[in-house]
This record gives C-alpha cells, structure tokens and sequence, in this order.
DNA sequence: AAATTATTGGGTGTTTTCACGGTATTTTAT
DNA sequence: ATAAAATACCGTGAAAACACCCAATAATTT
C-alpha cells in the first residue's frame, strides 16, 4: 500500500561544496530521495516542517543555528524524523550533546558512500547507527563510567561504603548513626577515616570521589 | 621483523557443538590461527596461560567459572591478550560486566564469520569491537546516564554556577569568599539559593545534583 | 517607568563537620 | 598464636554549614 519506495533525505551542512558532493552521492543511490539541501540550522528546520523528511543528515557545527540545537527543535515538531549527524572529527561533548538531541546516527565527515547509505537505511528503520570511530568513542565513555568501582571500592571497608552512600544521600552523621543504629561518634570516626583514605577535607570531598568511583549507586 | 603473520586465537564455550562450528571456521580463515579450545572458564586460564594467544573469544556464560571471571583473572597475567566475548543476546548487565571485566570485543552468537574475523582483526589493534546490537545497547546506556545540562543548568545564575563549582573543589565558603573577592556572608547567602533551586538540604545534595547534570567540567 | 532578578552585604543562633586526643572488642590474616 | 585490621565508642573545641531574619544596588525584563 502506503509502504515507502524511497527513503526522503533532507542534508544540511554550511560548506556549499560538501554539500553538493553529498547530494550527488545521494542522488545517485537507488532506494533514496533527496530533498533538498540546507546550509544553517534554521534553514533545515524551516525545509523540514515543510518537506517532512524521513531521514535528516546534518552537520554539527554551522552558523545561525548548529545542528545539535536544531535537531532538537525540529524533533520537538516531527518527531518521527531521523536524524544523523555529521561531524569532522570525534569529540566527547559533541556525541553526548548529539545522544541528548536526539539524533540517533553519527557519521564522521570522511565516511565512504556506502556507509552513508547503510547509515540512512539504518537509522530510517529507528536503529541507531554509529561509525566505527564514535563507536570506540562510546566504548570509551562508557568503560570510563563504570570500569571504576573495582580497585578503589576495594580500599574501603564494608561499614565505609555504607556510610559514603549515605553521606551521598544528603544523611548527617547523627541520622545515619540512626538508620545503622549506632553512635553519632563512631559514624564521626568512620567518616575521618573516609577523609583519610581519599585525602579529602570535607564531605564535598567525599562525594566528588565516590560519584567519580561509581560507589553510590548500591550496585554492589 | 617480529612481525606476527598469524593473529594467535584461543577460544572457549561450554556448548561443544558451537566450539566445533567457531573453531572449523577460524581454522579457515587466512591470517588466524587457532590455538586450541576450551570448555569452561577454569580451562581458558589453564591454555591462555600456556599458550599465550593474541585474542580469546570466549562465551560469558559457562560453569565453573564464566566468561567474565576468567577474563578478569588471566587479564591480571597476561594482559596483552585482547578478549571478544560472545552471548546469546544482549543485556546491559552483561555488557558492563564485560567492559569491566577487560574485553573489548563483544559480539552476538548469532554473528557471521565475516563479522567474527572482522572483530579479531580489530581487537588485535587494541580497537574494540562491538556489533551493532551491542552498539545499540551502548548507545541507550550513554543516553540513559547521561542527562546534559538542560532546563537544570540553566536556572542557575552564573554566579551561583561559579559557586557551585567551587563547592564541588572542596573550598569552604570563606575559602571562596576571597578567592571572588566577596563577602563570606554574600557566598553563604548564594550557596542557600542553590540548596533552595536544588532542593537539597546540605553540600551532599549540591554536589550530587551538580555532577549528576554535569556542572563541574571546566576542571578536570 | 515599574517590576523583577541578580548580586551584594549583614545579624543571630543552632546544628554539623571535623581535627585532635583517646579506649575496647571482634574479626581477619600471617 | 599473635599481629593487624575492622568495628564500636567517647570528650573537647574550633570552624563550617545552615536556617531564619533583613536591606541596598545593579541589571534586566516587561
């Protein structure tokens, strides 16, 4: 019936050259439409409320309106739109801020044809696609977040770690020595030697180390 | 010189059938060169050790000792061999465990042997190599952990961001009273607007808030 | 022009943190 | 078996945090 023959790709990048080469590859892919071209944010937001689009492909950084902030706003109106982003390089701050927009492709800007091609027929199937390269980005940032908590929690005795987790949760000493049921004093004791152990000078101390080691989270 | 020709392969999984069936394919696949299998976990220790292989792919759940537990063991050993684990589908548990654990490979069971030799390859480069759906799961872990500053961060006024992040460096509020040239009262009369915007009722609650939305980052 | 918000400063007093002393029992490791 | 941790507990006192109250100036918004 209904079922789409074509996949509709709306492209934005400021760099009029890209851009053309881009369309030209995408021009000439069977299974794929091309829309139309735009070379800020703001003109790809205004193109694809009217050309609804089924699948986006943006570059990060441009002027008036970069891609992140513009992929945000569009989403909020076309939701069922797909978008990849495109960016000259790797970078920490720009996948996350790309994850939190809600586009669901990253391509590096020195992708092969093909790959951008799998990428549309991907993420036009809402299943995110990654190039290699983010993808070794994200193993990192996620290995950096939860690889933690094995040699440093070691350090600590079991009583310590419950108590840090109860200091992260905004608990003095005189309510955590009510849940354990112990003295104000020896909570006081255990959390001097908490401050030994990391070299910290207060609570503040405490916390950045044990949200950065990944204690806190009763995990295990 | 050195220069290894063949990439050393060990492999490991309760299931004989699909022992047979990885190690007759690695067997033909030019540039890899099979070692010998193993059964369990105990028993991937006992070769890796002996044998020394550049990349172990090995199955996550098996008895005596699972996948991730051997890994993290011979790891301690021999740390230059590059570990794929293998399971039958993908669990966000299972994947923290293994990027824990040390591998930086992760594929599906149901894989092909172009995609198998392809994450070998790539792991022996010290790349990690992860399949799509595995890609996929990484992907909603990143985006679940990792609210960015939003509607949060942007309540804050910059003086009290300023604060906030002095707060989290363990300076106490007449600490940064002089590193801002203020008052102390002036901070301390700061620092109660953000427990009140955060609804927190101690330094514990600014400074969980705070690096759970990512103010904090200009210094590290 | 008027209202709101940000930034600055103060007073008073209670609670909490933390440094500096300790002691005693239990559990774990050598 | 003996040493070494871990756990529990206490006193004193200074400094910090926090809870209330308050007001003046600058900047921004309406």
């Amino acid at each position: 019936m209904s079922n789409q023959q074509y996949i509709k790709v709306l492209i934005a990048d400021d760099q009029q050259v890209f851009r053309k080469g881009l369309s030209a590859l995408l021009n000439e892919m069977p299974g794929i439409e091309l829309l139309g071209e735009a070379g800020n944010g703001a003109e790809l937001i205004e193109k694809s409320l009217l050309l609804k689009p089924n699948v986006i492909v943006t570059d990060i950084k441009m002027p008036i309106l970069d891609g992140v902030s513009a992929t945000r706003e569009l989403l909020k109106h076309i939701p069922a739109c797909k978008v990849i982003a495109l960016s000259a390089y790797a970078n920490d701050q720009l996948i996350l801020q790309m994850l939190e927009s809600g586009a669901i492709g990253y391509l590096l800007k020195s992708a092969e044809a093909i790959e951008i091609k799998e990428a549309i027929e991907m993420v036009n199937l809402h299943k995110p696609y990654f190039c290699k390269e983010i993808t070794q980005k994200l193993t990192e940032i996620v290995a950096k977040n939860y690889k933690l908590p094995d040699k440093s929690t070691a350090s600590f005795t079991e009583r310590e770690l419950e108590i840090i987790r109860l200091i992260c949760n905004e608990f003095t000493s005189k309510e955590i020595a009510g849940q354990l049921h112990l003295s104000k004093r020896t909570v006081e004791g255990h959390r001097t030697r908490i401050l030994e152990k990391i070299g910290a000078k207060s609570i503040a101390g405490i916390i950045t180390y044990a949200l950065s080691v990944g204690i806190y989270k009763n995990n295990r």
